[in-house]
DNA sequence: AACTTCTATCGCAATTCTCGATAGGTGAGC
DNA sequence: GCTCACCTATCGAGAATTGCGATAGAAGTT
């Protein structure tokens, strides 16, 4: 049972045909046969059972299928781990919320990316769950989710630490009394996102429920948006630092276990970190990630 | 880069040298020579340095080096996976505190034994250090240990909890009095044994300090020194409820945290559960652990 | 009944693997 | 300084494996 061997059995499995494994490994069906003949003779145990529209999985073969994969994994990240010789280079895949995106590692990445022109960097964005599944299915090298997540598999590490505010218009009244305004709307970056569901909790405490939502894809347009009395909005006390300054909204502090909210880095704890990783890691943490914060 | 492959590297690498992993191998050392330049040339990178007494690790070769013995693991995992067709049989190999062994596991096991003839059952002893590395390097499916271990690896399940109680000589002193008898010595199972330890902090708590040692074999002994006044023992409630129904010793209960201690089971999270160890775990689960518990 | 789709098998070619022998290099010991 | 012991690199021939194309057979579809 070779890892070659694996990967062809991988195949049929998933294609459900030797047809068909042949056509994507580019060889001829014969030939998938022999090897699959092979391996159930080495194994001693049937893995599929032959029927006129192709092939299904027998039970030992069920229980075969998850090792192939894992073996496909671990050889190519046997061959990530040999490749690389300590200078960061060659793709990185992480993930990230896209708040987390837009608010914090805009900056990370562009100075990441200068600093290492070698990294082929890909983000991808998602919710938590999504980002965690790929992560965990190894699409991901790592990823930037809110947790906390408390995967047996995952490492996480706390990267940024974001003193969320609710940002009104400014005006002399309080916070109740704002909020107690007649079409006022919350103003979020995009559906889904998780300042979104903060923000909900937030209010719904506070008895205020049912208010409309409305989307922006900027973070000006958020502010703009509270400063203009139309909604209320949840940002990091960092982002509206200068909005504020400028007198152009009122900022509202809230207690620690509303305002307090963790972007956690998160990775296999089996994975290999390879070092264009561990180098973004480093730069994330060295300072970069304070671009925006306040002074 | 087959597994093949990297069992001839890993031999080469462990051995230091192409001529002895090419005996430990049955092969002959051109090939050895031969497939290691493939594999290099296949990675594009120098894994070992050769010198006139065999070959050492490069930097690529020692990154290498632990995904050979991890696909090797995983390999071996999935034989075993096809192999077990859900009638438990084939080896068995688990560990066990020997204390937890001989007061808790002999009627499990013996039971176990009886209803799964076709198991090959290996029982291993030892410290929950050593246990805990046994398993973790894939040379135990499981062992019982006494808890919390918290690995992140691991997967840990209680499945016996002990309520300790001192055994002393039956006398209408209490135990404060018994204890401060002169020439009274501790009396255990085997030295490094779970419950002396305990038994120590015990006694250091109620001023008792500095106290000799005694070893036996034997549950039978301990109670016998016990109830000869010779010594003070700590044994699971259930063990010395005949001795104290018949009059020969006294047992004096104790607060909760000293009193309770937890047997758990720990194995591998991400192992492959044998259904020999599946059917271990559900017989040891379903009562036959209270063979020796009291009524 | 003809057709399509699939797997099993066979013979042959190509590739890979294995083996044994030989060459070359290096350190230990005399 | 020499030999000896031990090691790796390389070569060529034979063996084994793998890959390919063609064909046969089974089963569902039209």
């Amino acid at each position: 049972m070779d890892a070659a061997d694996l990967r062809i059995f991988e195949a049929v499995a998933r294609l459900g045909g030797m047809n068909r494994a042949a056509g994507e490994l580019r060889t001829v069906q014969s030939n998938v046969t022999q090897r699959i003949r092979q391996l159930e003779e080495e194994l001693e145990a049937p893995l599929f059972q032959r029927h006129a529209r192709g092939v299904a999985l027998t039970p030992a073969g069920r229980r075969l299928l998850p090792y192939a994969a894992r073996v496909a994994q671990l050889i190519a990240e046997a061959r990530r781990a040999v490749a690389d010789d300590g200078a960061p280079k060659g793709p990185l895949a992480i993930g990230s919320l896209e708040t987390t995106a837009a608010l914090r590692l805009a900056p990370v990445l562009a100075s990441f990316a200068a600093a290492y022109p070698e990294v082929d960097l890909a983000l991808a964005t998602g919710t938590s769950a999504e980002l965690v599944d790929l992560v965990l299915g190894h699409r991901l090298e790592g990823a930037f989710v809110c947790g906390p997540v408390r995967h047996p598999e995952l490492e996480e590490e706390t990267v940024f630490r974001e003193e969320l505010v609710l940002v009104t218009q400014r005006s002399p009244l309080g916070v109740d009394a704002l909020l107690a305004a007649r079409d006022l709307k919350i103003v979020v970056l995009r559906a889904g996102c998780f300042y979104r569901q903060r923000l909900e909790e937030i209010l719904a405490r506070r008895g205020v429920v049912g208010l409309r939502r409305l989307e922006f894809g900027t973070i000006d347009g958020l502010i703009g948006c509270a400063a203009a009395g139309i909604g209320v909005t949840l940002l990091p006390r960092g982002v509206v630092a200068r909005a504020w300054r400028e007198g152009r909204v009122n900022v509202h502090a809230l207690p620690a276990e509303e305002a307090l909210v963790d972007t956690l880095f998160i990775r296999r704890r089996d994975g290999f970190v390879s070092s264009a990783l561990a180098a973004f890691l480093a730069h994330a943490r060295s300072g970069h990630a304070e671009a925006e914060a306040p002074e």
